[in-house]
DNA sequence: CAAGCGTGGAA
DNA sequence: TTTCCAAGCTT
């Protein structure tokens, strides 16, 4: 049996029942979880997916909405210019493309926002289409179950592509019910640290099994720091903006953090970003 | 192309 | 406590 059979078995019966995995998702409610779901956890999407859908069931309804209003919903789920380029897109969608997500990839990946993971999951778990999807649980699971290797190197774009192409049966509707199951099974079962193997559906074709699952030998990425940073500093500095239910005077933002220095810099940063406001009588807010 | 960009839970 | 990591994108 072949792995893309294994995980066609595996996956319906076995996946969580994610929101907007729901049938009556449309690609809009997709495209908005695969934007929150950029680096950040499953678990703490969901209630904000859930909340975001229910006030901006389309496009239009977001690009209609302050960009305060949309701060403060994506609230502090992370990298807040996601949100930023999120309401974006949707004003491009809803003037562009008659307020319809595209399915056409070169036209996805032109929104704000959206690069080849995106727009390939769009096109995948918005429209059912055959079209390889490569994110970090992917290329782990390929690493390990084609490849044999503990783990999945730096990057290699195209060829990583062609490896889940070959994997992927000819239908679009299995082919896309395959991408979702790798996915699945590198994020439950295929995990970075302590991968479940007792229990993973592909364990009898898995290459890294075969091989008596050698130690990744290759480059590690080195892990981000964080305390100190700017991000920790605009972290802060946003934080007070969202907080606040008006514009608040720069002795409230000068409390966040000592450094004066690095202060001053967070916050032109978060200006130019278009995170950050600053009114004539000189106080902060966030963007209308 | 390497670096920068938030946040908080789990090991 | 510290470290690692979680469905990437942009410059």
């Amino acid at each position: 049996m072949s792995l893309a059979a294994l995980v066609l078995d595996w996956f319906p019966a076995n996946a969580r029942d994610l929101p907007w995995r729901r049938s009556e998702t449309t690609p809009w409610g997709v495209l908005v979880s695969e934007f929150m779901l950029q680096q950040t956890p499953v678990a703490r999407v969901e209630p904000v997916w859930t909340a975001w859908m229910a006030q901006w069931p389309t496009p239009s309804a977001l690009a209609a909405a302050p960009r305060a209003d949309v701060l403060r919903a994506w609230g502090k789920l992370g990298y807040p210019r996601r949100a930023l380029r999120l309401h974006e897109a949707a004003g491009v969608i809803a003037v562009k493309h008659g307020d319809v997500v595209p399915a056409d990839l070169d036209a996805l990946e032109a929104l704000p926002g959206v690069g080849s993971y995106t727009a390939r999951a769009v096109a995948a778990f918005g429209y059912g289409r055959r079209c390889p999807v490569v994110d970090t649980n992917v290329r782990r699971v390929v690493a390990r179950a084609v490849h044999g290797h503990g783990d999945a190197g730096p990057a290699r774009t195209a060829a990583d592509l062609a490896d889940v192409d070959a994997l992927l049966p000819p239908g679009d509707r299995p082919a896309a019910v395959v991408s979702a199951g790798l996915m699945e099974l590198g994020a439950v079962i295929c995990t970075a640290r302590a991968p479940r193997c007792g229990i993973c559906p592909v364990h009898a074709e898995c290459a890294w099994q075969a091989a008596g699952r050698p130690d990744y030998t290759g480059p590690r990425k080195p892990v981000q720091g964080f305390a100190g940073t700017d991000r920790q500093v605009r972290g802060r500095l946003l934080d007070v903006l969202r907080g606040a239910d008006g514009p608040v005077e720069r002795a409230a933002l000068d409390a966040v953090w000592s450094d004066g220095a690095q202060r001053d810099r967070c916050l032109d940063s978060l200006l130019v970003d278009g995170l950050a406001e600053q009114l004539d009588d000189g106080r902060f807010a966030l963007p209308a």
